[in-house]
DNA sequence: GCAAAGATCGGCT
DNA sequence: GCCGATCTTTGCA
């Protein structure tokens, strides 16, 4: 995927990134799977977003050119995987929330420690769990990265849209999109199907 | 400095 | 459905 995929509106990006495979290369190994759910985080009008009251150490990768991790750890355990959206200047990412994983399954349950496989990746804590990402890929490149990137994945006909899930403010965003035809999405939240 | 909330998960009732 | 775990970031004194 080039620069320019990314450097569109973030929720248009986040649709786009249905059904496209993230991958994630350890020493020799490839693990990997298609993205089934996302969430948009926009601008400096969206109250849920990091980039709300502008600029900070943390949100700073939100502000910087597009198409790059914007990795974050949250409640004392989880790290959650962000892609860079938006021209440089512009704050957004795509919060990616669930994967039906593809290549490295056995090494993902191990991760994971999870006994079904939908369980791996069903979830933007559990997958970065899955994947062994973690702060150390803030900020990196995944249009030049060879450790975490995109490649072509398959065509999704059916997209969800809803309000984005545990955030407590801007639910008037219709911004969480997720196919709807996948098992693997984070919620069973697979009423309310419509178009974007 | 310090306190509080947080884009979650898993286990228990 | 509710609760606890655990720690970073941020806002405010």
């Amino acid at each position: 995927m080039g620069r320019r995929f990314f450097q569109r509106y973030t929720p248009e990006v986040a649709r786009g990134l249905l059904g496209v495979k993230l991958v994630r290369v350890l020493g020799k190994a490839r693990l990997s799977g298609i993205i089934v759910e996302t969430e948009a985080y926009r601008g400096w009008r969206d109250p849920a977003s990091h980039a709300y009251r502008g600029i900070t150490e943390r949100s700073r990768v939100m502000f910087g050119r597009p198409g790059h991790a914007y990795v974050y750890f949250i409640y004392g355990f989880h790290n959650c995987l962000n892609l860079t959206t938006e021209p440089e200047g512009v704050p957004g990412a795509v919060l990616i929330r669930a994967l039906e994983p593809s290549e490295g399954v056995e090494t993902m349950m191990k991760n994971r420690k999870a006994i079904a496989t939908a369980d791996i990746s069903s979830g933007p804590g559990k997958l970065t769990q899955a994947l062994s990402i973690d702060r150390a890929l803030n900020g990196e490149d995944v249009v030049t990265s060879e450790r975490l990137f995109l490649e072509r994945g398959r065509k999704v006909e059916r997209a969800g849209v809803s309000s984005r899930v545990g955030v407590k403010r801007g639910k008037r965003f219709k911004w969480r999109f997720f196919d709807a035809e996948s098992s693997h999405v984070s919620m069973e939240m697979r009423q309310r199907l419509q178009n974007p």
